[in-house]
DNA sequence: TATGAATGAGCCTTCATTCAT
DNA sequence: TATGAATGAAGGCTCATTCAT
């Protein structure tokens, strides 16, 4: 490579590049920011790129400046959705040493994020839902970062004898993610506003009783 | 009036009108089920009414003698589906006096009628994901009808005393569905071919940890 | 021509067939009849034929039995209801020795069958004036006729010394047919609902005053 | 906001946009040409925008980022030509004291521009005239605005006494533009070639007959 | 003769993407 | 780097016309 252009790019998991210039980083941001908006509002294939471009407050020109076209801006939506998830995740459970405890702080804080933000959650549980092979692709690699997260938190339960070793760790995971993005989703689409919140109990009674072994005798 | 000159019509759930006409029924469910194969193929938005029509045999205007527009040819495929699905499923589950009965019954034969038809889990947990106002509209209903069958063989379980009291039924019905959802979904988007109906067994499992109640005392 | 369909035909002026069997013919008029209301109510081109079908209580098919296509449905009723105009007004000014006189019947006549019903009226003046180039040749025939009915009017006029020999009789007759062209047109555009029966003194005036020799000396 | 982004826009008298940018301007204006001539060539209904924008050397998507739609270019055609023809008329009668004299001048300078522009007489009397009550509505205003000019005419006359006051004011202006109308219409749609011009002088003998006092005496 | 289901050509319009400035 | 005007491919849908019954 020969020839390398002046400004710093930081690869991300899919191989997309970042810019590191604040400046630019700042107006990579807003267009995420206005695409996850837009999205949200139109629908992915309902949503021009032009509305992206006004809500960023940039030409609609500039956002292939950033993004090599409108699949790959949803891409990053959701990639930089579900790892500031993910590391926030990760933070909590750090020093939690009890495995059912970290799947209790991931389910409620991923509950809590979403039914905090209507948005957000549109976003992620009903416009992402799009079918594009290759957004799928693109989706994959960190869905499956949060996936393992949840998985690994099943296994570590089982080794510590607190989840019932019987169960397939693979299909907790998802118990979880699938319970979780059924309320979700529910949630997102009803027409009568409802507090999910206030579900979080219910679900977490229901998950731990499919998961953690009765310890009563 | 003896003799009706016009063609009658049945309303399906939804109030549209599915003819009679044995010969126009059989256009309508070749238009059916080459929708779905060509939804399936191309995904709803990447789907050219044409590819029906050549998929149906039939020329691109006389998908609009059987249906208003792109949007109800999904709507219906989904209803005719999704109806079948809960036909099969009530006539099972009819002789069988036990509630955790019915809804082992109910999720056998849903994962294995997706398991044992890609195409029709892909349509189903795939494409039909989509957003636009008007679809998910059409699908509520017949979806709705299905949602209620697992919600009732719970409450049922629970007067029985066969389902935890606790848990709050309408989390129990998005766990169960949420944890078929997710894993046929996952199924049908995977690379790695594997046989989802092995699977069962194990989301069996811990459907059955989550909803009994432990009668080993 | 060796071989001939059973039924007779009378051509008309454009060498089109007009049935003479009086089902046929009933059929036909009951065609032309429905096609005046559908092309009065829709416009011409926003009128499918279907809906001329559907008034003339024949099926879609069944217009093509007694017409070419469309067009040649607007022609034909255009051409019934101009003859028929022509007959009329041949029939009441035929005993007329006034050539004047013969004018304001004419003008009287004309003004009072469309300004009676708005039907005609639309479709004379506003859905008519369609430009294709085929429509424009097969108006033109019995159009000319009645130009030339009012042109020899104004002719017999000049010799008769009742009309200005001055004026070009070409000039005159679009004088006249413009003037209530544009009167009958006005108000079938019109919103405000009022009586063009009421103008057609006030026409009738001015016509007079454009064509008529002051004999006050 | 001492620097304006958007580029400025004159509303024209129907409210629409047109721009002020010259390079828009110039677009917007080789679109309006280009579609004159199309219209004028196919005929409203037969003229796919595709042949507009070739005539216009521009892409079919720029005719929308200059028109909401099709029925919008054409009303804009009428509006431009019409505006253009009040404008030079207005002109032309300012200094001019004699009220005959300025529908004489009207008279004249229509039927001249008309007469020496088939493509825009074609335009304005046969490819206009279409039904659509969109069209017609967007037309409206303008064309009331030449309506009132000459009926004004009129009135003027009849207060100064050159006009026979008996005359319905409005019945006089349709007979002008009726006249007229008619004359053009006929000359456009006329396949022998002859020259309206020398028509002129004709038309301008019977109107005067119709409206003017006769002052012999 | 009558029917009306079927055809398929054709057009308006949208919008992701490009590129001259 | 940023702009936004311009592009043009593509697709949903209509409807005049046909033809098997």
């Amino acid at each position: 490579m020969p020839y390398m252009k002046t400004d710093q790019k930081t690869e991300n998991s899919l191989g997309k590049s970042i810019p590191d210039d604040p400046r630019k980083r700042a107006k990579y941001m807003a267009i995420i920011e206005a695409a996850l908006e837009a999205f949200s509002e139109y629908g992915y294939h309902d949503c021009p790129v032009s509305k992206i471009a006004r809500k960023a407050n940039v030409a609609d020109g500039t956002i292939y400046l950033y993004f090599a076209n409108k699949e790959e801006v949803l891409i990053s939506v959701f990639q930089e959705k579900i790892n500031r998830l993910i590391t926030d995740i990760e933070k909590l459970t750090k020093d939690c040493t009890d495995s059912w405890g970290k799947i209790e702080i991931l389910v409620r804080y991923h509950m809590g994020a979403l039914g905090n933000d209507r948005v957000l959650a549109n976003f992620l549980q009903i416009q992402l839902r799009q079918s594009s092979a290759n957004i799928r692709r693109g989706i994959a690699l960190p869905l499956k970062k949060f996936y393992l997260l949840i998985e690994n938190f099943v296994i570590e339960g089982q080794k510590e004898g607190v989840i019932d070793s019987f169960i397939n760790a693979n299909i907790a995971r998802k118990l979880i993610f699938g319970t979780i993005d059924e309320v979700i989703s529910c949630w997102v689409l009803s027409r009568r506003q409802y507090d999910v919140i206030e579900r979080i109990d219910d679900v977490i009674y229901i998950l731990r009783r499919a998961l953690i072994v009765d310890t009563a005798a």
